[in-house]
DNA sequence: TAGATTGTTAATCGATTAACAATC
DNA sequence: TAGATTGTTAATCGATTAACAATC
């Protein structure tokens, strides 16, 4: 999806289209090199994706020429420019706002530390979940009055929102008051921010439903 | 977002951007009549969702007319076209494949049912989860021998996968078998299916990384 | 009626692809 | 060298926007 624009305020003049292909590069690339391969080429890697060769040869003239005429990409190398290009070789840390079921699966989940992000706090104003600490993680409850310190104790700048759809905008609300410049919204509603901070959108049924369009008509 | 086709094989003419886009705009409408709204126009809505009146209406003219000039849209009637255009006047049943801490999430989540969806069977290989029932559901896990049969006999044509990125694609092969037409995939690889099965990914990671490209260089 | 807004056409804008010289 | 593949240019394709007649 990738629908709505990230911002109305695009800091590069870079198509933010382009910008949205560079993480899909960066995993597959992730992926040969867990697979033991050391160079690959625009036309393999294009195949693997169901992206045209010349459209990944291009994204990627942008920022520099990385391959080799006749060899293709050193794996390695490549992998590690669109690190530094999307601005993952390093951790950033993360507050999770909303301990529900989802808050405490993203809380749990494995993936984000070698992929350049730490969860470092969690969120919930529910007092009988405050002080709770998260299984096999370092992780306590905290209150959302204490959101702006923790935040700027920890040098957070983004946040994944997994609060209710009915509270998602007065506690976004919260969120660009402590600053905080980047939210990945797990709530199925359109929130409203100011025009620098970013906002992504996971919504499971706005995928699915795009897929039942063209299963058509007859369920069985 | 909206990364990769969707498929290969289309069967409308009608582009895969604006197919996507629907969803978008039938959940702002969703909200619009729990606001109490009867009625808003493409100006309106537009606004709200960062597009442009002119696209909406374009989009929504590739199924009909649903306006009145000088008007706008009756809310109530608007979303019930999306509704049978994107074919979710109805309940799909789904799998969950995969009872970690994201399928379980998406076991209790409550948000399906009210969107055209809803959980019929969840399923895992690991023999000690087998049999487990999910609080506040009748979900008990299933094993994945079962899963062709479960399917069959409920007719599953969705599925959400929520297996570690190493099984993802042996799984992914299971699904097929088992006539599975639409995946929402969760982990975060490439799936590889016949161009006959839909694949829509939700990995996070992509979307905070296309936002990181935008931070910058000085975290905190 | 006057004001507002649709649905649609044509113009613009931008993204993708094809092709190829350069070169490893 | 011959074969392969890059990076880039120009051509094509497709999506978005502007504008407006129709009309509620």
């Amino acid at each position: 999806m990738v629908v709505q624009k990230v911002a109305s305020h695009m800091p590069t003049d870079i198509p933010d289209i382009v910008i949205g292909r560079l993480p899909i590069y960066l995993r597959a690339l992730t992926q040969l090199l867990n697979a033991g391969r050391t160079v690959t080429s625009s036309r393999e890697l294009g195949e693997y994706l169901g992206i045209s060769s010349a459209q990944i040869r291009k994204d990627l003239s942008h920022f520099g020429g990385f391959g080799k005429q006749g060899t293709g990409y050193d794996v390695a190398v490549l992998r590690d420019k669109l690190q530094q290009i999307l601005h993952v070789d390093r951790q950033w840390p993360m507050a999770i706002v909303g301990a529900g079921d989802l808050g405490r699966a993203l809380a749990h989940y494995r993936g984000f530390e070698s992929r350049g992000f730490r969860v470092a706090a969690v969120f919930d104003n529910d007092e009988r979940k405050v002080g709770q600490s998260l299984a096999d993680t370092e992780l306590v409850i905290e209150p959302m009055r204490r959101f702006k310190e923790v935040v700027q104790a920890n040098g957070i700048e983004i946040a994944m929102l997994a609060v209710p759809a009915e509270h998602a905008q007065s506690v976004t609300d919260q969120l660009v008051d402590a600053c905080i410049r980047a939210i990945l919204n797990y709530a199925p509603i359109n929130i409203i921010v100011p025009s620098n901070v970013y906002v992504q959108y996971i919504d499971p049924v706005i995928e699915l439903q795009h897929m039942t369009f063209y299963l058509g008509h007859q369920p069985k």
